[in-house]
DNA sequence: AAGTGGTCTAGACCACCGC
DNA sequence: CGGTGGTCTAGACCACTTC
């Protein structure tokens, strides 16, 4: 435990899990400083630690106050799949159906800032989730990025390019809603021009690097998109 | 503009307005401390703000960065059809379809937390960008919110909430792919079987009251839903 | 009026990056 | 090694809620 806003933040986790319901008050600042012996600014970072994740909310002028247990969803990370699929309970597994060089298409150019026809890696899997499809994933990396005769199986994409240099730190993410073709509809076992969630996400390193454009099409039955978001109070 | 931090926020934003490009380095925060006459902190508060808004960068030990113009999406807000219209550049209106008192549904009852069959107040309209069919939006309020006769069709639901002491300040959404029955196609005026995006939504107060249960059904070739989302650098 | 969170100051030291 | 952002202190005053 590094720092000590961690700690405060761990301590008022475990007071809440121990003695706290939703919408009791915490213990005020000043009382947290004595109580944890820090200045007041690191008991407010920890707070807004703990705001970021959803468990409490402040009042101005009120107090902090524990939030509702059910509605607990933070606002969604950039995940891997395995990652996604674990978080939901679900074991992650996946078949390659393509593992080609190709030149990059209008959009895919667009999208990563990069020449038409320039080269890409492409791979493409069927993604399961305790063995059943799940959906279907598209990836486009340009050769600089990752070259094709580098990509390893066996290892996860996402620590492959960390390994390289190019940590994935920001992500684009556009849904959509679409009808399967034929094609699709047979990966995933279900019928043709059922109603799917499309996922279209770019993503970047922390320099702001383009690294990865990704199409990803979930089946709508077993796949639904989860967002928790705040009222902008304008000033 | 009242607080410091505001105004050094709309000074840095000004600056990279006028004069400097994606990527490019921003005064480090000691020279910003000199340029506004302020201390550190307000500095960083001001950069933390920035952050949020997608338009600046950190890297530890190196510098603030300007973002990416393109990639310049924040996270989704709580807004109204309304302004949610407005922002992607649409004239919102609406027709009344229903207005009616009902009692709530096992599905609606348990995200409210309200009893089964309790009575709520049901407004269904049909959403329009432009004068065209965008959405089908159903919302219902527990009749302690919102009374049925209470409800002005001339004024913002929202507003109406405001004033009755129901500030909305966050809420849950949860984001599908379905496809259109025969009334709602014949009403968005698309083929019955079309896939849509549906987006539930359970609002609350900042006090943690459950306010608004909502579903909307969007025609998916006229609405998208866009997301940024960084990758947990979990300590 | 008392207590709360929100903003702000003027310092300090640490961790990291790049030369 | 110098410069950068990240953490932290010990105060102060302001804005808001509650009684």
């Amino acid at each position: 435990m590094a720092h000590k806003y961690e700690t405060v933040a761990a301590g008022i986790r475990d007071t809440i899990a121990a003695s706290l319901r939703p919408h009791d008050a915490l213990p005020s600042e000043r009382d947290l400083m004595s109580v944890y012996g820090v200045s007041r600014m690191t008991v407010r970072q920890a707070i807004a630690k703990l705001v970021d994740e959803g468990r409490v909310y402040n009042i101005h002028g009120s107090g902090t106050y524990v939030g509702s247990t059910d509605l607990f969803l933070k606002t969604p990370k950039l995940t891997s799949f395995t990652e996604d699929m674990m978080s939901r309970g679900f074991a992650a597994s996946s078949r390659v159906l393509a593992l080609t060089s190709v030149p990059a298409t209008g959009e895919i150019a667009r999208s990563l800032s990069i020449p038409v026809d320039s080269e890409c890696t492409h791979i493409r899997r069927l993604r399961l989730a305790d063995e059943n499809p799940m959906a279907i994933e598209d990836v486009y990396l340009p050769r600089e990025v990752l070259a094709l005769e580098d990509f390893k199986l066996t290892e996860s994409l996402y620590s492959q390019l960390d390994r390289a240099g190019h940590e994935l730190h920001r992500a684009e993410q556009e849904i959509q809603a679409i009808a399967l073709d034929d094609e699709q509809s047979r990966l995933l076992g279900v019928e043709p021009g059922t109603a799917a969630l499309a996922v279209t996400r770019v993503s970047s390193s922390r320099r702001g690097q383009l690294i990865e454009y990704a199409r990803t099409i979930y089946r709508a039955d077993r796949y639904t998109f989860q967002l928790a978001v705040t009222r902008e109070s304008e000033k």
